[in-house]
DNA sequence: CCCTCCATGTAAATTGTTACATGATTCA
DNA sequence: TGAATCATGTAACAATTTACATGGAGGG
């Protein structure tokens, strides 16, 4: 489980409150690891039981009481011994890739919309990843070590975002050449 | 959920037991969608409830019965209609990369061998992505549709596997540059 | 007045993982 | 004899998702 070990990376970034950490989760960390804030309270919950992490309640005028947690000494322990643990090899969920082998037993051309959808999200997830580049990381040569760790994990986003988009395009090239000649039964 | 899916499809290829869809998902499918054989097995009853596969039951000579099964009219019905669903975005869990960020309140040198470890997992991946590829697709002209997608679809698994073994070297010369001018309070 | 944001949670259902269990066959 | 392969499962647990719930603030 790295749930625990990516919320404590990003309280040691900034401590926050479980609704931040949600918010964080759904920008930059969500580009590689999600967490709805269900999970993140529960985890968040646990961490502190263990001893992770340490709250502080901040009372706000007109706002909720706001639980704002930070890394705890035992926190920095667990993700040091953790980081030197080997991680298991990722289990990978592509959707997509189910649904274009599925095509096969139906008419490929029924993709061609969906595939079009993902070409345009991924377009658009490109962007953003190139605009946080120039306006985070303007000067590469002036980073700190975090910093650099952080730029290189976005270049491995923008460089997954170049990589699938010219794989869309090799799949509606596909789907587009088997519509004008179907070697398959149904259409026509 | 999608194993469903994915379990449909690989009956329409070929008909096969749950101990053989177990070994499938450990191989070519298992590129973009795993499952053990506990899932696979709890899944295959529903869906057999369901209606969406037939079972026949094999009696063997020295081994156990087999149960194979293939995919039943509504179950094709079932896969069309899903065909034709927007998929919802992957979520992604890419732990290395949450180790990497988490590198910077450690030693990054620390990294180095389990992203070396890493490179060449995906190096060996590759390797057997581009065999398979020699021995299944020879000839990419002389393709029918099903083996046009299969193709397209590792296409992806081979791209994917080049675009990370850059990046994985984009990380790893990241980690040495930060090894020898540490900006970072601990190393000496 | 309705919607979104802030802020936290409970409950239920589904999915996924890990461990255990059985029993025959084949290969070294 | 011991390990691996074939073949199927149960049980317990952990993780994830989805839905529901509350309640004030601020904007249109």
């Amino acid at each position: 489980m790295a749930l625990e070990h990516a919320i404590l990376v990003s309280l040691m970034e900034q401590p926050g409150s479980g609704y931040e950490l949600a918010r964080r989760f759904d920008r930059s960390i969500g580009r590689f690891w999600t967490a709805t804030h269900q999970q993140i309270y529960r985890v968040l919950r646990r961490m502190e039981a263990d001893g992770w992490i340490a709250v502080e309640l901040i009372a706000q005028d007109g706002r909720p009481d706001k639980k704002v947690y930070s890394a705890a000494e035992p926190g920095r322990r667990a993700l040091s011994a953790w980081l030197r643990e080997p991680v298991e090899p990722e289990t990978v969920r592509h959707e997509l890739a189910v649904k274009i082998r599925a095509a096969a037993f139906d008419d490929p051309a029924a993709l061609v919309s969906e595939v079009e959808r993902h070409r345009e999200q991924h377009a658009a997830l490109l962007a953003r990843y190139l605009a946080g580049e120039r306006r985070d990381f303007p000067d590469p040569a002036a980073l700190d070590a975090r910093e650099q760790l952080q730029h290189v994990v976005l270049r491995g986003g923008i460089e997954y975002e170049r990589m699938t988009l010219a794989w869309l395009d090799d799949v509606l090239a596909t789907l587009h050449r088997l519509a004008n000649r179907p070697s398959n039964p149904g259409t026509s």
